[in-house]
DNA sequence: TACCAGGTCCTCG
DNA sequence: CGAGGACATGGT
C-alpha cells in the first residue's frame, strides 16, 4: 500500500489530530486555509512539550506544561532564571523531572547565548543547520529535534518515535523497508534515519501532511497497533504485513 | 501488582 | 557501534 493511501485511511478513520500547541489555539490564516500561525509563546511551548514528553505519556507532559503556564513562566527568560530545583517541582508530573528541568534550562540558555533569547531566530535556520544545532544540546536527540522542527518551526521533517518504528516494521515488514529506505538501510534494528527516509523519500515535503501523519500513526498505535496488538479488530488488517501472518 | 508512556545520555565491552 | 542501565510520574 502506498503511503499516501495509508494516510488517507488513517485520516478517514481517526480524523484530524491537531497536535500542539496546547496553551492556546492558533489563528487560521485565510489564504493558507488550514495552516495555523502560532504565537512566540506557543512555539516555545511546543519546544518544551517535545522535551517534557520524552518517554512519558502526553497526559503527564501536558500537565507539566499547564503548570508552567499557570505559573507564568512559559518564557525563555523565566526558565533561565528559575532554580533547577523549583523548575523540577513544577514539571514533576512529566516524570524524570530533574533531567527535564535541566534540559529545559539548557535549551533556554542556549537561545539566550546564541540567538539573543529569540526562539524565532533559531527556528528560521535551514533544516540541516537547525537540526544539528538542536542535536548539539544535551537532552535533545533525534525525535525531540525533529518534533521541534516539524511542529514549532513548521518545516518538513518526518518525526519517528517508538510508535512509528513499531507500526512501520509491522505494517510493511522489514524487507520492504530496507528496499525503499535506500542507503541508510536498516541493519538488524530499525534505525531512526532509515525509518525517516522511508517516509521522506515517498512523500511530498508537506508540513501539514507530516504533522498529521505522524500524529495519526501514534493514534493508531495506541488504538490497535499496541505493544500487544489487536489485529483482529484492526481496519488495516487486510493490507498489513504483520496482520496477515 | 506490573507494565507502559509521543527518549536521551552515559558507561563499558 | 550496541547493549544495558538510569532517570520517575501517573494511569490501567
Amino acid at each position: 500500500m502506498k503511503l499516501t493511501v495509508l494516510f488517507d485511511e488513517l485520516l478517514l478513520f481517526y480524523g484530524r489530530q491537531n497536535w500542539w500547541p496546547v496553551t492556546d489555539f492558533g489563528k487560521t490564516v485565510p489564504e493558507y486555509k488550514s495552516r495555523t500561525v502560532f504565537s512566540k509563546k506557543q512555539k516555545l511551548e511546543i519546544c518544551f512539550g517535545a522535551i517534557l514528553t520524552q518517554n512519558t505519556s502526553w497526559k503527564n507532559a501536558e500537565k507539566a506544561i499547564e503548570s508552567l503556564n499557570r505559573n507564568k513562566i512559559l518564557s525563555i527568560e523565566k526558565i533561565s532564571k528559575i532554580s533547577e530545583k523549583n523548575l523540577a517541582e513544577l514539571v514533576k508530573s512529566s516524570g524524570f523531572f530533574n533531567q527535564k528541568a535541566k534540559r529545559l534550562k539548557i535549551f533556554c540558555k542556549h537561545l539566550e547565548k546564541k540567538h539573543d533569547g529569540n526562539l524565532q531566530k533559531m527556528l528560521e535556520l535551514e533544516i540541516p543547520g537547525l537540526r544539528n544545532e538542536l542535536l548539539s544540546l544535551n537532552g535533545i536527540g533525534n525525535e525531540t529535534a525533529d518534533s521541534i522542527i516539524l511542529y514549532s518551526a513548521q518545516k518538513p521533517v518526518f518525526v519517528i518515535d517508538s510508535y512509528t518504528g513499531r507500526f512501520v516494521e509491522r505494517f510493511f515488514g522489514k524487507k520492504l523497508l530496507e528496499k525503499v529506505s535506500s542507503k541508510t538501510a536498516f541493519g538488524k534494528k530499525l534505525d531512526y534515519i532509515g525509518c525517516q527516509n522511508f517516509f521522506e523519500l515517498q512523500l511530498p515535503k508537506n508540513v501539514e501532511l507530516f504533522q498529521e501523519f505522524h500524529a495519526l500513526i501514534a493514534e493508531h498505535s495506541k488504538t490497535f497497533c499496541k505493544k500487544k496488538p489487536d489485529c483482529s479488530k484492526c481496519f488495516l488488517k487486510k493490507d498489513c504485513f504483520f496482520g496477515l501472518s
